[in-house]
RNA sequence: GCCUUCAUAGCUCAGUUGGUUAGAGCGGUUGACUGUUAAUCAAUAGGUCCCUGGUUCGAGUCCAGGUGAGGGCGCCA
């Protein structure tokens, strides 16, 4: 029982127990009874009970008697039979009527079925319809990718951006959990910023009172102050970069998560890196089970986490990468090259099986057999295009990766080449100076390289967190931020952080987009946020 | 910005060496069917073949330019 706004009690009741209860029940004082629906995801603990669900209507299947609608609650996926004796003939013509993305509320008895996703279904007694729904431009099948980005704000009732939506809020969580666990303070960084460091084509310009401001790319030197003041902390919070990139890794919009620690070097940040993913990865194979069977996901891909992730320097991984050194029996080249055969194989495979489909349909068949072949047809040469790009894109890869010139930056295949030798998610640390920012710290008694690190995640989805050990010392701070040609005005308040009890302390940058790109395994960042702010798309 | 693939019904796609009246499935509508899993079966409506120009007796198909999209790369505290 909870209390209302307006004074009242109010009682989670079901319709049944309210009927059971109705004769013996004494209304004493101000009491209120509000009559709830339950959600689908509770059918477990509703079993044999009669309940009222309310949702949409997923898809609908009809006979004579039966009317089959997949129906959709937000909490999940249930089947509910709304069978002519059950619910008499007036209420089914109007469940007849019930179109896709209808309206409704239902109510009925739950009960098992093995054959259902979830286990249960509903056979439903009575219904009250909310709204039937306009003709839906989703349907039941293959869409394109344009299609389904102008329709995203319908695209987000379908099943798997329901489950992709789901395992994000299950990883904030968890991103949550983990750091309030151990001793982090959650802050705030600013969104406005009004210096603009590394000049303005990054940035996206906006007008804050007159002036330019722009809007943040990262918080970390906010934080890097406030873990000054708390230890520990972390920001949580969306930044922006106008770099017109479009790759399956970029968006314009996105949430980062920073923590910073003081008193930590990078050593302890790989440390924290490591127990904080496996954390994560462990929190999401333990509660989305079902949203990782609706995508379809590789389970045993996601558990290689628990293995200790690798810690290559950067000098070790270009070798790697240029196939002269191997990694438990594997050279990155070889790898590639086997990808591409295989590749190739499957192409003709494909076209061999596409072919006496063909022929099996030309002999003239059943409808259903027809029908059924054609399908597996289609589906049959996406997969063929699809490694046909394979083949396209491989070489050009391979040659990369033999021609990388070191201390060049990886870049978005290297990493691909890079981690496919690998199980487990993999760091690389120690990188050039020059391709890293000014804040790295130095490594001791080479300052060609930075105690900087990165987790590349596997399968080819590449980085996911870059971070590193800051400079403590202001003379060397201030040295760099003049080579890095930077304005010395702006870092004023930053170097105060090196002149007043200047610590050891380290840190790191997780970017959400591409962590559930991973665990959903995702082709595109497109399909991570509910409404992805990407280079050519602002809408809707 | 560069490379590459593509643009045909509301959606996903066929459309042969250029040939006369433009094809299927899904979705919509109507009807049939006692448990379906993207149900099935029958019927029905639905088209500026992206745009502009060219070659040709004839262009959805060939050529040139444009526009838009997919994939790869680049840019990328």
């Amino acid at each position: 029982m909870t209390k209302t706004r307006d004074g009242f009690v109010s009682l989670r009741i079901s319709k049944q127990v309210l009927r059971q209860w109705w004769h013996g029940f004494q209304f004493v004082g101000h009491y209120k009874i509000v009559i709830m629906h339950q959600y689908i995801k509770e059918f477990p603990t509703h079993e044999g009970k009669e309940i009222t669900v309310k949702g949409w209507v997923a898809n609908k299947r009809e006979s004579k008697t039966n009317i089959f609608v997949v129906f959709r609650d937000g909490s999940g996926f249930a089947q509910c039979v709304i069978s002519l004796d059950a619910v008499g003939e007036e209420q089914f013509e109007l469940a007849k009527s019930l179109t896709q993305e209808s309206s409704l509320a239902l109510t009925g008895m739950v009960v098992k079925d093995e054959k259902q996703m979830g286990g249960y279904e509903l056979q439903v007694s009575s219904l009250e319809i909310y709204h039937i729904s306009a003709e839906y431009p989703i349907a039941n099948k293959a869409h394109g990718v344009r299609f389904l980005a102008d329709k995203r704000h319908l695209w987000l009732r379908s099943k798997r951006q329901w489950a992709i939506m789901r395992i994000r809020n299950e990883l904030k969580m968890g991103i949550h959990e983990y750091f309030q666990n151990n001793g982090f303070i959650q802050m705030d960084s600013p969104i406005f910023t009004g210096s603009a460091c590394e000049g303005t084509t990054d940035l996206f310009e906006t007008d804050f009172f007159g002036e330019p401001a722009y809007l943040a790319q990262s918080g970390q030197l906010y934080g890097e102050a406030m873990a000054m003041a708390q230890g520990k902390i972390y920001t949580f919070g969306p930044t922006f970069r106008a770099e017109k990139s479009d790759t399956p890794r970029h968006l314009a919009e996105f949430w980062m998560i920073e923590p910073e620690m003081a008193f930590y070097t990078n050593e302890m940040n790989m440390d924290l890196i490591e127990a904080f993913t496996k954390h994560l990865i462990n929190r999401v194979l333990k509660n989305n089970q079902t949203e990782l069977e609706v995508l379809g996901r590789d389970i045993s891909k996601l558990e290689s986490v628990n293995q200790v992730f690798p810690r290559v320097k950067y000098v070790d991984a270009v070798q790697i990468l240029q196939g002269n050194k191997e990694v438990n029996g594997k050279n990155a080249i070889t790898v590639q090259e086997e990808d591409l055969a295989a590749a190739k194989q499957g192409i003709e495979e494909k076209n061999a099986e596409v072919k006496e489909r063909e022929t099996t349909i030309a002999g003239g068949v059943k409808k259903g057999v027809r029908k059924f072949n054609e399908s597996k047809i289609l589906q049959l040469k996406k997969e063929i295009s699809t490694l046909e790009e394979q083949c396209r894109n491989i070489p050009k890869w391979i040659e990369s990766a033999r021609n990388f010139k070191d201390g060049e930056d990886f870049g978005g295949s290297d990493e691909t080449v890079l981690t496919r030798v690998f199980d487990a998610p993999v760091m690389v640390y120690n990188w050039p100076s020059k391709i890293k920012a000014f804040y790295m710290k130095e490594v001791d008694g080479d300052p060609n390289y930075v105690k900087g690190v990165d987790l590349l995640a596997p399968e080819g989805f590449g980085e996911i967190v870059g971070g590193s050990e800051r400079e403590t010392s202001l003379d060397v701070l201030v040295r760099k931020i003049k080579e890095h040609d930077l304005p010395m005005s702006e870092f004023e308040w930053y170097l105060d952080l090196r002149r007043f009890g200047s610590v050891p302390h380290a840190g790191f940058g997780l970017g959400l987009a591409r962590i559930v790109r991973w665990v959903c395994n995702l082709d595109h960042v497109r399909e991570t946020n509910p409404f992805p702010r990407r280079y050519g798309r602002l809408t809707p």
